[in-house]
DNA sequence: CTATTCACG
DNA sequence: ACGTACGTGAATAGA
């Protein structure tokens, strides 16, 4: 299912993709027996790509039989010039067959038709059942099927890149309907099909006579109105342009049927499919057969939905107390929906022992809880492999029982990020339709959503869920390792999302008046600044409206227009702070918009979040949603509360340690972006200025400006700065523009300058580039991945978009990387050293712990050395430490002794 | 449900 | 000629 609800369906025509490859590739692709491959690479490289980016729900190819179609029949010349196939071509044509068998696509072909016709006619039948179908050809002549269901792409000169053609597509580029793709046609010939047009009638012409008669029955009508030799031929060829347009028709009435069981996209044979590609030494698509999403097996009739439900300790003794040793196990919890969730038990719980057995139970109706864990928890202790999904939940539950953590040893839903992050497909109903190949059963009639079903039905869904869990397990599990995403997954993100868990249940206090003070005062100072802008207006509006706002601003007082966005114009703080001088409200409503989302986010907002027994906020960290590797918290947020500005960074003085004994610690990375650059680029001046522990911003300035480290200025320091973030974030000259107020050529200027004196960076940064377009995906120090499709994009801005993330991803997934490894080693020390310590937050490059007064002097250097010492860089990694007994006056702490 | 805005690294 | 700085989450308005 796509995005928008519907499902779509991608229909190839395979002749014309062949015809493609084997014509725009060079000669020389061949196997070491000597057989010639390129059009079956070229068809192959194509149809990945359209799996991968378009993803779709049906696939299908069209091909033309062997043997006269019925336009032969009309018309005896039809293609009559055209050369026998190439043998080298046949054969290529016939291996391409023998690969679409093995990845189970469909290919049709009807005698007495061509694939058009096929296409047609599967494209307008999908279209009439609710499916959105996507044509790919290179034949322009398929641009007549268009309509609001079905969508051409079409490829251009090459083979890989397509235009993607709709209806204002075709009225842009060629002015027409696609109803009048046949008349215009007819008019002006096909000399690719031997078709002859009307003598006189090009191009030009035909569109013109189409723009102005609609179509050729319009146009014999007034043929009066036409005038000289060009009605004369007309006439003339009258007869013509009624077979011409014949010819050009595609038929959509072929006996065919679109079926959703023999075009859905199935898995494919995968060592038949290997042994092809072995054959054909095709190594880069071997590496993609895994990517392929769905299993070997074909089921088309989705599973059944089976599993017992547990009402009684007893029963569920008798299943768990026999476990053996060893024995396999899943378990599936629905959280409950009151936060936070761990603190509740599931609504449902489902555990099975193979893909048949499963069961479910609910464990509010188990008058005992305690037991109810213990049970399972004891069985754990014989279990071999335990498989999970949202691993850290029940990490939770089981340690609010006061039993320790089930020794799960996978997690599909974990797995499933890192094969693919930023997906965000990770459902349990859609990782078992994209790995085991076929859906699952049907909850119930009418497709209601899971949450509202009867428990009962949910129950049996969840057990069947957690029996599908083992063959999910071994999918995932394989594509791991075909990705060398092993190490990643089983020493990092599956220990982490232990720590994550019990993070997670510590939570952070709060000094609950002191956010209710700051709540009032913000609250009367909004008020006041209220009136003070309706006054200043002239009337009063919705403040908080961009659009009610733009109207005062840009009609109203006449402002200037700085930017507009894609619904008016754009009134965000970049363009305030230009229209200040012109007008006193301006600078009045910027302060407003400040403390409006003070109080509203981080004041009233967190007041409703607060657990009022413990006065503790418990944010959830997600270890799943980020494309690059870092971690993500969510209700609330606790990565971005205010800093920056002093206003907002008062709210941190309400974040306190949980007893009076206890102290924050603060431990950051400096610079830990721009150390990984260094280490990735091995840049000698980069490295060179870690090395010495340099300002890197003075340093850089220096570079640039080329001045003397002590000369450089505060302005050319903030410039320096600039371009260093640039650099991360995968400069353009319009980004760092945009970023330093200054003009693009001035910032291409400092670009140039930096890439003069850094040359191993730019060197590096080309690298990425070069590897992401090669690979399709780029990698970080622990080998996590992130695909870019997009980065061979014909799309400028998509293609460029792209490129910024190739270049941004290594760097920032490298700095993910390195604290989750700390973090395991905080952990571990916290353990080893019995230390009273907690580790509550992290955000990106700092963790925030709170910390025994006492313990402070030893832990910290402790603390800072697992940091330093969690990633080996070819310069040192470097952490500033800072305590105090508020979020917001933390003072360093500099080293008893050094 | 999408767009805009703005808080953080 | 192309048009955005990278990565997030939350609040609000207005369809």
């Amino acid at each position: 299912m796509q995005e928008n609800g519907k499902e779509k369906f991608v229909i190839i025509d395979g002749n014309s993709l062949i015809h493609r490859a084997f014509y725009a590739l060079p000669s020389t692709m061949q196997t070491g027996r000597g057989e010639q491959t390129k059009a079956v690479f070229g068809f192959l490289r194509m149809l990945f790509k359209l799996l991968e980016e378009e993803k779709p729900d049906y696939v299908a190819v069209a091909t033309d039989p062997p043997g006269p179609s019925f336009r032969q029949q009309i018309y005896s010349d039809y293609k009559g010039h055209r050369q026998k196939t190439p043998p080298e071509l046949g054969e290529q044509m016939a291996r391409t067959r023998e690969v679409l068998e093995a990845m189970r696509v469909p290919i049709f072909e009807v005698a007495g038709f061509e694939a058009d016709d096929v296409i047609g006619t599967l494209a307008g039948q999908a279209g009439a059942g609710q499916v959105e179908a996507i044509i790919v050809s290179g034949d322009a002549d398929l641009l007549q099927l268009i309509d609001d269901r079905i969508t051409v792409l079409l490829t251009r000169r090459g083979i890989s890149e397509v235009d993607r053609c709709n209806r204002p597509y075709l009225q842009e580029r060629f002015g027409l309907v696609p109803e009048q793709w046949v008349d215009y046609k007819a008019l002006k010939g096909d000399p690719a099909d031997n078709i002859p047009g009307i003598p006189g009638v090009g191009d030009k012409t035909a569109r013109r006579l189409l723009a102005e008669y609609g179509s050729i029955e319009g146009l014999l009508g007034s043929l009066h109105l036409v005038k000289g030799k060009l009605r004369q031929n007309l006439e003339d060829n009258r007869d013509w342009l009624i077979t011409g347009r014949e010819l050009n028709t595609i038929r959509r009435d072929l006996p065919l049927e679109f079926s959703h069981d023999c075009c859905r996209r199935a898995g494919p044979d995968r060592e038949k499919l290997l042994a092809l590609f072995e054959e054909l030494e095709f190594r880069s698509f071997a590496d993609k057969v895994a990517a392929l999403a769905p299993a070997a097996k074909i089921e088309p009739d989705a599973a059944p939905l089976r599993g017992e439900a547990v009402t009684d300790l007893d029963r569920l003794e008798a299943l768990l107390g026999g476990l053996e040793q060893g024995a396999r196990v899943a378990l599936l919890a629905e959280p409950s929906p009151e936060r936070p969730s761990w603190r509740f038990p599931p609504v449902l719980l489902a555990f099975a022992f193979d893909e048949k057995s499963c069961f479910y139970l609910e464990p509010a109706a188990f008058e005992k809880q305690a037991g109810l864990w213990a049970v399972f928890s004891r069985a754990f202790e014989r279990c071999g492999e335990l498989t999970g999904y949202r691993v850290k939940h029940l990490y939770s539950i089981f340690e609010q029982a006061g039993l320790g953590k089930p020794p799960f040893t996978f997690d599909c839903r974990l797995a499933a990020y890192l094969l693919d992050p930023g997906s965000g497909r990770y459902g349990l109903d859609q990782l078992a339709r994209e790995y085991r190949g076929f859906p699952e059963a049907e909850a119930a009639e009418g497709g209601k959503r899971p949450r509202k079903l009867p428990l009962e039905q949910r129950g049996r869904l969840l057990a069947s869920r957690a029996a599908a869990l083992f063959a999910l397990r071994k999918q995932l599990a394989a594509r791991l390792k075909e990705r060398s995403l092993e190490q990643l997954f089983d020493t990092l993100e599956m220990p982490l999302a232990g720590v994550l868990a019990d993070m997670e249940r510590e939570g952070i206090s709060v000094d609950l008046e002191l956010l209710h003070d700051l709540s009032a005062e913000i609250r009367s100072r909004i008020d006041r600044l209220e009136d003070k802008i309706y006054a200043l207006a002239g009337e009063s509006f919705n403040l908080n409206s961009p659009q009610q706002l733009s109207a005062i601003l840009f009609e109203k007082l006449k402002l200037p227009v700085v930017r507009k966005t894609k619904t008016g114009y754009s009134t965000d703080a970049r363009v305030l702070k230009e229209l200040a001088p012109h007008h006193q409200v301006v600078a009045e409503i910027l302060h407003y918009r400040q403390l409006v989302k003070l109080e509203g986010t981080y004041l009233s907002g967190l007041l409703p979040l607060i657990d009022s027994r413990e006065m503790k906020l418990y944010t959830t960290f997600n270890q799943d949603v980020t494309a690059t590797g870092r971690l993500s918290s969510s209700e609330p947020n606790l990565q971005n509360i205010p800093i920056r500005l002093e206003e907002g960074r008062r709210i941190r003085g309400a974040f306190i340690p949980s007893r009076a004994s206890r102290v924050f610690l603060a431990a950051d990375y400096s610079q830990i972006e721009l150390r990984v650059l260094a280490h990735l680029s091995r840049d000698p001046i980069l490295l060179d200025a870690f090395e010495r522990d340099e300002d890197i911003h003075r340093r850089t300035a220096a570079e640039v400006f080329q001045v003397a480290p002590e000369e450089v200025t505060p302005a050319m320091r903030e410039k320096a700065k600039a371009v260093n973030f640039g650099i991360i974030y995968g400069i353009s000259d319009y980004g760092l523009a945009q970023g330093l107020g200054v003009s693009r050529k001035e910032a291409q200027s400092y670009i140039e300058g930096y890439f003069n004196r850094y040359v191993g960076v730019q060197a590096y940064l080309e690298e990425v580039i070069a590897r992401a377009r090669e690979e399709g995906y780029v990698t970080t120090l622990m080998d996590r991945r992130r695909y870019l499709p997009e980065i061979s994009s014909a799309h400028f801005g998509r293609r460029s978009f792209a490129e910024r993330m190739a270049r941004n991803t290594p760097v920032q997934g490298s700095a993910a990387d390195i604290i989750k490894l700390a973090m395991l080693r905080v952990d571990q020390t916290i353990r080893d050293g019995g230390f009273k310590a907690r580790l509550l937050l992290q955000i990106h490059d700092e963790l925030l712990f709170e910390v025994d007064r006492e313990e402070l002097g030893f832990f910290a250097p402790v603390i800072r050395r697992d940091m330093e010492q969690a990633f080996t860089l070819e310069i040192p990694l470097k952490v500033d430490l800072k305590y105090g007994d508020n979020w917001a006056g933390l003072e360093p702490l500099e080293p008893a002794a050094k």
